[in-house]
DNA sequence: TCGCTCTGTTAATGATCGTAACTATGCATT
DNA sequence: AATGCATAGTTACGATCATTAACAGAGCGA
């Protein structure tokens, strides 16, 4: 089924959902969530509102896309770091580096992603886990006799990226601690959580990158 | 200045505000902050809408309010669960407990909370950090030198606590990390990011409270 | 008592989402 | 080629909402 094998009518389709998300997506970067309105798009695409409702089933369902569209993009981007780093070290580096550079680029995306409550928003974020799982993997994660039994057996049975090799408890349990240390920082920086206080959110920020690639390096799993 | 000093409509505007406040936040419980109405609030109260406007300049500030008052709620919660403890280590595991007890209990509050990016909001976050710096001082923070140079200046001229004696910087640098590591998991924990994988929430919390836990009695800050 | 301020009202404006009813066009089948 | 259906668009409409303006009565100090 090649791309030319759809019909005319197909093919514009695509092009219309593709123009009203990015009108969508300008909306959300510029305000946030709550700013898009389907109003809106239609006006900057020069149609009326309840056109928009032949290609989405209303607002909620068009942010659930976006959600899962911005996930991809960020994925994207956390590949792109890790495949231009050369060292496993520098690698875990580049891939916390470029997430925070992403999040603090299009924090409103950023928002939108992380904050949507919905099933398929999460498992569009597996891609995003899966790069950071690679990379803990191959920097030589942990043991998993050091974790808890019960956790350690939640993580076995954890199905991590469809059709792949599995990874041992260690590296699992420290991708995710990874993913939500990483994630909490960009979060408090995002909710201007720092300003008063005069601390460089980038320092904190890798300071705790720093933290991490040294508890790899030295096989443990420790605090701050 | 007494309470009784206050003029009859003094009193009653304050009455009037504190139903508002609570109609709204009862809103916000349920819905999260983009479900608040100030017609549906106008309506419970059996006033009319505009007669909102005598008591917040719009719905914006309003939820600013909210966002200062739940910061304080949080920050009672926390001072009680300190205060119920009795080890140090005991404190840590009741403080962190109670934080994520809260924000599962209200989600859409913590959400409000921790998402506003208003000044006014970080500063009355201020209080919440102000229990977590004293539990961790009295646990024993890991020495100064392990921070690097220049976050560590930041983290000096960092005034804390207005009016309280200063922590050093330690005790401020681990305070911020314990925030920031607890946020990122409770985080994503309401994003619903762990639904799909069959871990629990929970044992991962406690897990990375335990870690750092230990790392408070080892001295040291490290990784998962 | 007079007058000002505070607190409330109704009316109106303009924006939003979403539905219903209708029209024209593309496309496939006869 | 003619017919008929699904598609993609329109306008009109109803409901809700935030916010402003203009106005009215009650509290309270002079």
């Amino acid at each position: 089924m090649p791309e030319q094998q759809l019909t005319r009518r197909d093919r514009y389709r695509r092009r219309t959902v593709a123009e009203i998300k990015e009108a969508a997506m300008a909306q959300v970067r510029s305000g946030g969530p709550e700013a898009l309105s389907l109003a809106a798009i239609a006006r900057t695409m020069a149609m009326s509102a309840p056109a928009l409702y032949r290609y989405f089933a209303g607002r909620d369902e068009l942010l659930a896309e976006l959600a899962v569209d911005t996930h991809l993009a960020l994925a994207r981007t956390l590949e792109a770091a890790a495949a231009g780093a050369t060292t496993p070290a520098s690698r875990l580096r580049a891939v916390a580096g470029a997430y925070r550079e992403w999040a603090l680029a299009q924090p409103h995306a950023y928002r939108l992603a992380c904050e949507s409550p919905h099933g398929c928003v999460a498992s569009a974020a597996q891609r995003s886990m899966n790069v950071l799982l690679d990379v803990v993997a191959e920097a030589g994660a942990p043991p998993d006799a050091a974790i808890p039994a019960p956790l350690r057996a939640q993580l076995h049975r954890w199905n991590d990226g469809a059709g792949r090799r599995g990874h041992p408890a260690g590296v699992r349990h420290f991708g995710l601690v990874w993913w939500s240390r990483l994630h909490g920082l960009i979060s408090l920086e995002l909710g201007q959580h720092t300003v008063g206080t005069g601390i460089d959110p980038g320092l904190l920020y890798r300071s705790e990158v720093e933290t991490m690639v040294d508890s790899l390096r030295h096989g443990v799993t420790a605090g701050p």
